[in-house]
DNA sequence: GCCACAAGCTATGTCTATTAGCTTTCAAGC
DNA sequence: GCTTGAAAGCTAATAGACATAGCTTGTGGC
């Protein structure tokens, strides 16, 4: 199939993820890289642009992962659960792959059309998540968002590390979804009224 | 005071500010900054350690200042109106200087007091304003990591473009506030009844 | 068995941070 | 007013990064 040693862009996209996984995104060098794959430096440049085009590749890759992550966390749930599912789902993957959290907040640029599709589709889950509340369009967006910035604010403050105090974050998290669940329930009734 | 052109650490601090606010945190770098003062590289070690301390300065500087922003938004005010000017504040701040929400995001080194202690300061000031709801403490501890999580989550999603939706995003954003200063209005009732 | 191309390589250029060591300027003290 | 010392600048040099150019080699298809 190929010459020499396989690589592929998959492979260099893995090791690549190995190396945020373990240092953050800042530490990521196509040095380090090509010494992980027992290659030159430059043979890098035979499966990925350059550096830019591999991060980009990284969010690429994280994002389809959380989509599916979220996506099999809500099959087979409706309403207040699949939105707490959702939720502790996301929290999740984050907590697993806390340097992460990086490629879930930066926007593709404009011109991206893949990487655009792919964020898109995470909101998607959630969009369908809320669907059971009815919701009319643009309320859905809001709540979307809502849903989206607390769960992903939550994770991220988690992640680096910025809830320094001992109490049980577990339990903030809980409180957190309640007050979600409470509070899009009552968005959606709101709205019946008029 | 000081030989040949005026330069101090805040001096480097402001323009790397700059720096950062122009083109983002990853486009920084002391050559630039050289440039930017009329200095040549190496000087600028005369008054920063490195690379690496210059970005906690700016950390440092950002988060004192959105404390700063945030203590003078809640003065005056007390109980919803207080939360409600907090998350305001907090979105404006970093709608001003969209690219410093990864200062707000990164946790301090274990053994910077100087960091700890600020960004702790920022957790006081939503700490001191759920008081009058009359939590414990640890419950008031949960109640502050949602209300910085959701809108710290929301800001930075907003400020990194993560909104594609054409939704007015304000609007979105009264929403998230209603949500939280009725969720923790709830939160607080749910504790008075035991 | 040959040939074309993909996937390696080495060499090179440019940019970065950082250290070492020199020079200059200001200002304080006599 | 001169000296002197330290702070703040400089140049030179090292090491490591990305990136490009062009060469070499192995492998699969015919």
């Amino acid at each position: 199939m190929s010459p020499r040693a396989g690589l592929t862009t998959e492979a260099v996209v893995a090791l690549a993820l190995e190396i945020v996984d373990e240092s953050g995104p800042e530490a990521l060098t196509l040095a380090k890289i090509a010494e992980r794959a027992g290659v030159a430096a430059p043979s890098l440049y035979k499966h990925v642009k350059g550096l830019a085009d591999l991060r980009r590749l990284i969010d690429l890759r994280v994002v389809r992962e959380m989509t599916e992550t979220l996506r099999t966390a809500a099959t087979g749930r409706e309403g207040a659960d699949a939105v707490a599912a959702l939720a502790d789902a996301y929290r999740a993957y984050l907590r697993r792959h806390p340097r992460r959290t990086q490629a879930l907040a930066t926007a593709p640029d404009r011109g991206d059309a893949e990487l655009s599709t792919a964020t898109h589709a995470v909101a998607e889950v959630a969009f369908a998540v809320l669907r059971p509340f009815g919701f009319d369009h643009a309320q859905a967006v809001h709540a979307t968002r809502c849903l989206r910035a607390a769960v992903h604010g939550f994770a991220e403050l988690e992640a680096s590390g910025g809830f320094g105090r001992p109490e049980d974050v577990g339990q903030s998290f809980e409180v957190l979804k309640t007050m979600l669940v409470q509070g899009i329930t009552d968005y959606a009734r709101k709205q019946k009224k008029h």
